[in-house]
DNA sequence: CACGCGATGTACATCGATGTAAATAGCCAG
DNA sequence: CTGGCTATTTACATCGATGTACATCGCGTG
């Protein structure tokens, strides 16, 4: 009696009341007379009562938790979209499980159907390697919200922006500053769905825009979306001799590894090659020189996200589900420094 | 019975036992037969069961999940740490639960007591503002370990690096190139404990070993430990007139910052200033110039931090309690461009 | 052959909160 | 003063897994 947490019994007998008088009061039901209210007010205060949320969890099968599920925090894009998600969803007063998979196809299935998705209402994944299998086999009621990476193949939640406009804008960005051979560091051309692959498709029109060939040597592919990759992908192209004159990086951390190499090899951003890069992450407001990049509204990705998901989880499994979602968030290109002047 | 995931109950009617029995195949109790071991396993091959964690979790009182909280999950010395503390913890089956604060007392706080504190089994916490009392307060059984700063009043299992050597060791280098107007950009003088103070008394002991005098003018405080903050506290040294001829940046971003706002104004990283950071974030590898920085053994503070947690966990409230433990992990200074040929 | 002991297995209560159904109180019309 | 409402409150079962206490089985021993 003395030890341990006081639990909703011990505050039932301190008021005086039921067991489910308490509860009706913590859960805000509205026929209970002002009187027991206040009763009941001053025992949970007195006793310092805090639900016990492992009671609640189990009989009404929620937790007001959700897991964000990214393939890496030490990339900079989805940690700063993780701070995002997390703030949005502390608004909403849930809170936010965040998992890093390393772009793994088991670590994402099991995020989905493993040892977490029991302990949460809904999932916000990125997912790279995710088939589309994957999610069906996860439809057995746990809501999915999609963000950034779509399947294509089938309906479901999805959050993210015009991938292809903006690889359009921005290639065309650079062919506007004169540059007409552009390689894309990261870039597709196999079918797999995937933002790359949509990207790479925006560079194709833009080009195609301005009545230039597209040069398959010059979409280069990575392994990884990190500074290294970029560094490697950008010493490749130096060492093949042609450099081309500028480089659509598919991120930040590609754009600023290739300047890096590009500067070890004796080319200087942006007056030998322009580079441009994607996510803005903060880092490329104050590198040297800094990037230009296309921004996407990161807060307003992280909001719609979570929108969607607790609409979903709020509506159960009620019938008719509520119809899947496809919200398109805004993107604007920022131009610095490594494209500027060209 | 068709709808619905199966419970314990419906594993045990299917193999023709006792729930109990089920309970203990599940839990690798020792004392089952093979046969009953084969049959209850079969059952659950069969219905495809799986253990609801809020049923577990009431019983025992125990989630399997722990909390990690920290300032903020763009500065990528927490990203990264992040990282690797969910890394090691999947590797002891514990899932983790990520917090930004946003450097806020009361979000520490309310980590330590408010609504997850119910849903974790212990916290890894980087205070920034959490007081000595806040800490005593949580005594009520959560294990806790203070990752990096140090409250320096209290005994509390802690695990960092040598700050103060840390320090030292940076100064030393950039005393050895020659420069001897150092300024600490991130530096405190005031008595509050910390991190920051650590690394500011390791440049002062360097200071005197050279037998150079202490200039406060040279400490220069900052609001945050970001890009922007670094960048201003340059720029108000290069307008102040005297600019110095080496910066000891208490983290990378700070460094970066820093870098950037010198090159605004025409002063060259490491001719005309030499800068070092802190925390060998990766930015700091591909940057222009490279970042000459102190390294903490990232991986090992996580792995340090997550053993010193789950011990305490795992030993409850036995008695006696374990005694506090101090881990010092090791820390090397990488030499790079921003303080080479100096 | 009864006894005892360890190995197995079972029935039931329990963790804490909340849904259900039903009891009670309060109030008005007739 | 009673039937008929509605507003309030209550007792009890329930969510799913597991600890407790006890029953049973098999087998070696005296």
């Amino acid at each position: 009696m003395a030890a341990g947490r006081p639990r909703i019994k011990d505050v039932a007998e301190y008021a005086g009341v039921s067991q489910k008088t308490v509860s009706n009061v913590i859960n805000q039901y509205e026929h209970v007379s002002d009187k027991t209210r206040r009763a009941v007010q001053e025992a949970i205060d007195a006793l310092g009562y805090r639900v016990n949320l492992a009671g609640r969890h189990l009989r009404q099968g929620r937790t007001g938790m959700i897991a964000l599920v990214v393939p890496e925090l030490d990339v900079a894009y989805f940690s700063e979209l993780a701070a995002h998600v997390v703030a949005a969803a502390e608004q909403r007063s849930h809170t936010v499980l965040i998992h890093q998979t390393g772009g793994r196809r088991d670590r994402e299935t099991s995020a989905l159907h493993g040892f977490d998705a029991d302990f949460v209402d809904g999932v916000i994944i990125s997912p790279l390697a995710l088939l589309p299998d994957d999610l069906r086999a996860a439809d057995r009621g746990l809501p999915v919200v999609l963000l950034g990476e779509r399947d294509t193949t089938e309906a479901r939640d999805h959050v993210g922006i015009d991938n292809v406009a903006a690889a359009r804008e921005a290639t065309a960005h650079l062919l506007a500053g004169g540059h007409r051979r552009i390689a894309v560091v990261g870039g597709r051309l196999d079918p797999a769905s995937g933002t790359d692959r949509l990207r790479t498709q925006g560079y194709r029109q833009a080009l195609e825009a301005a009545g230039l060939p597209f040069d398959p040597d010059l979409v280069v592919p990575v392994d990884a979306f990190h500074w290294l990759d970029g560094a490697r992908a950008a010493a490749a192209l130096a060492d093949r001799g042609a450099v081309p004159d500028a480089l659509l990086c598919l991120n930040d951390h590609l754009a600023l590894g290739a300047i890096r190499a590009l500067h070890e090899r004796g080319f200087k951003t942006p007056d030998d090659v322009a580079v441009c890069g994607f996510d803005d992450i903060e880092a490329g407001r104050f590198s040297i020189p800094s990037l230009t990049t296309v921004a996407p509204d990161k807060a307003a990705l992280a909001r719609a996200a979570l929108e969607l998901l607790l609409m979903r989880v709020s509506s159960g499994s009620a019938v008719p589900l509520p119809p899947v979602e496809e919200r398109c968030v805004a993107h604007r290109l920022v131009v610095r420094e490594s494209t500027a002047g060209c």
